[in-house]
DNA sequence: TATAATAATGAGAATGATTATCAATAGTAA
DNA sequence: TTACTATTGATAATCATTCTCATTATTATA
């Protein structure tokens, strides 16, 4: 979690968190602490199962409402990979948002990350943000990129 | 609808899906006919009250079907704004897809599209996606870029 | 530290988009 | 025209997500 620890390991969130005027809570803090320690792509499901094992009292709905409330806060990225279901990831680094892109495997769901940008790739971004800012006076958040296509596995079939 | 016409209007899609097995039925024409004649970002429901007027015996199950084999087919793209609901448009030309990404303001829900790219961004996508390939030997079927952010009237408020 | 105010919670009901089921119908090749 | 069977429409079922509400926990303050 580069750019995050430092002011001790389980609270760089909670000034944020209270600034905003949310309540630090053990549900949060444990669903906040599973997502630290999650490879990303993970479902509402997915997330109450793993919160589940610390703690069996937590309820699927307070999954929901503290993840709606970290992706309006800009802490989590919500996805959607066509699977029915919403997949959601903890952002890495909020000032310098490292946006890793996605391989989606259409055939059976496979998703790889992608984070090896390209120099100009990086460039072409902010480039383009700043004209669509401009052209159609929209104040852009943050952006997705994802490639859809056949994984090894299900080409070769 | 450029790239299509010539070969008689309503008959652009009858070879390649008698190719695939599916038979030619009122219902299926009328979604396509109603497909072209709309701007996109259509949601099923929006899609079976659009051929109900035409069609009234259509069915909702009918229009999901369809749309699912067109998405299968890569006739249709299918997205997700976050609203809850996945939204269709026919894709303009097969050979050469004409990507359209799109803007949506996370306030309001309004989607703007953004089609007028820069040179280079067409390029670095065919770069990028043959990197792809050839890094995780995965074959790119398609792609979406889409800018979250808040409109102008969502953000001068 | 005790207290009051109220935000947050968990359980379960409700919602709403999408999918599955199935008997009736329509498209197609012959 | 016929036989075969894919497709259809109605509706039930599914399933992720949201809502409701009585109870509990957090927090600022005394």
């Amino acid at each position: 979690m580069p750019g995050r620890w430092g002011k001790g390991p389980a609270s760089w969130w909670h000034g944020e968190f209270k600034g905003c005027g949310y309540r630090i809570t053990i549900p949060r803090q444990i669903i906040l602490k599973v997502l630290e320690e999650s490879s990303g792509h993970l479902s509402a499901e997915d997330i109450y199962l793993k919160v589940y094992k610390i703690y069996p009292a937590i309820g699927l709905a307070t999954v929901y409402r503290t993840l709606e409330i970290l992706v309006n806060m800009g802490l989590v990225s919500k996805f959607d990979f066509g699977d029915g279901r919403a997949r959601y990831e903890l952002i890495q680094d909020i000032k310098e948002p490292v946006h890793h892109h996605h391989l989606v495997c259409t055939n059976c769901g496979r998703i790889i990350d992608y984070t090896d940008f390209l120099e100009e790739e990086i460039e072409l971004i902010k480039k383009i943000e700043k004209k669509l800012s401009a052209k159609y006076n929209f104040e852009i958040k943050n952006h997705t990129i994802q490639f859809n296509g056949l994984c090894d596995k299900c080409s070769n079939k």
